[in-house]
DNA sequence: AAGATATGTCAACATGACTGACATAAATTT
DNA sequence: AAATTTATGTCAGTCATGTTGACATATCTT
């Protein structure tokens, strides 16, 4: 049936690169590196079915997730957070404006702001999705004393940018470094 | 200038939701949803940005990446661990073969089968993509002690779905199931 | 009053998914 | 040997989500 080479790694990897670099293939880590991706990929999948269910994809969720996680988002920072232009960002808010998932109220002091709130029905969706994902993590989690839990954490910190962070990661970093009182 | 209500977690979530299911919003993992979120968005990003100097995307990453790394895997098997169809598949397989990064192979008992094979100039992308993803990696696990390592693989791991796993993952966790011995 | 900023929108396009249908070669079953 | 199944490839059309560029409007700042 299926009779193919499997065994690990590439065979021989060092002396098929004739005209390769040959850069350090000893010490690179494939190890985190797939289990980043399946990992990822199936902790993403479990949204992913959930939200057929709604007609919406990724995209919606995670404005609705980081629109009711910081209510009061600007549209500009929901830009700097997803990394997306606002003519992508424009297409799904306009979808979850119209079917009220998420509601806008005008900026108090600059009234040209557009600050986002979820609505109850936005706020289910999104609590529906985070359980989904949580108990995936906390089935992950269940045999890992409190010191693992904590190195996890730190690792994932660890892996994000912290040049130019966005108003949603100067929140969960506690960027307390800009106007330190004044 | 940005005047914009910053306060952490949503405005007293359970006094909204009048219609919602009130489902266990105390203990979502919100911390480690989006610290995956962004740790995974920042971790791809580095390939991204070396991906277009190539004139590829991310789907010829994965592709890449996963011939490298387990030589001689079928089309069908790829299919498993990708979880794409065989049409999205054969757009970039193509292009790949086309420009050299891949070459096919007929399958010695069943001459359907075409195996992959990277190329040199293949295995010099692949290894430059999982070195900037490694760097990365190897930053994060500095000041992480073994122990704290060795959670961190556990937990990356359990997040991963064991039902039907394709032929990668068995070699990832060493499913030793089946075909017990015969 | 003039300029900058925050947001929205129209139009065109690219990537990478998808479905459905169909073709070919080779293996397997009857 | 013939029929069926399997592994792969391909054509055609669609969808979701990203992109660029141009432009409009309201509002704040200078």
């Amino acid at each position: 049936m299926t009779d193919i080479n499997f065994s690990r790694g590439p065979t021989n990897p060092d002396s098929q690169g004739a005209t390769s670099p040959a850069p350090r293939l000893a010490e690179l880590r494939w190890d985190i590196i797939e289990l980043l991706f399946f990992a990822y990929r199936d902790f993403v999948g479990d949204a992913d079915h959930e939200l057929e269910a709604f007609g919406f994809g990724r995209a919606h969720h995670r404005v609705m997730h980081f629109v009711y996680r910081y209510p009061g988002l600007k549209v500009a920072d929901l830009l700097d957070v997803l990394r997306i232009t606002k003519q992508s960002l424009g297409r799904v808010l306009k979808q979850l404006l119209d079917e009220g998932y998420i509601v806008q109220k005008t900026g108090n002091n600059d009234r040209r702001q557009r600050l986002l709130y979820a609505t109850p029905k936005g706020e289910a969706l999104v609590a529906k999705l985070a359980g989904l994902q949580t108990d995936r993590i906390t089935r992950a989690l269940r045999d890992i004393n409190p010191e693992g839990v904590a190195a996890i954490s730190q690792f994932l910190r660890a892996m994000i940018d912290r040049d130019d962070p966005d108003k949603v990661l100067e929140a969960i970093f506690g960027t307390g470094s800009k106007k330190p009182r004044e």
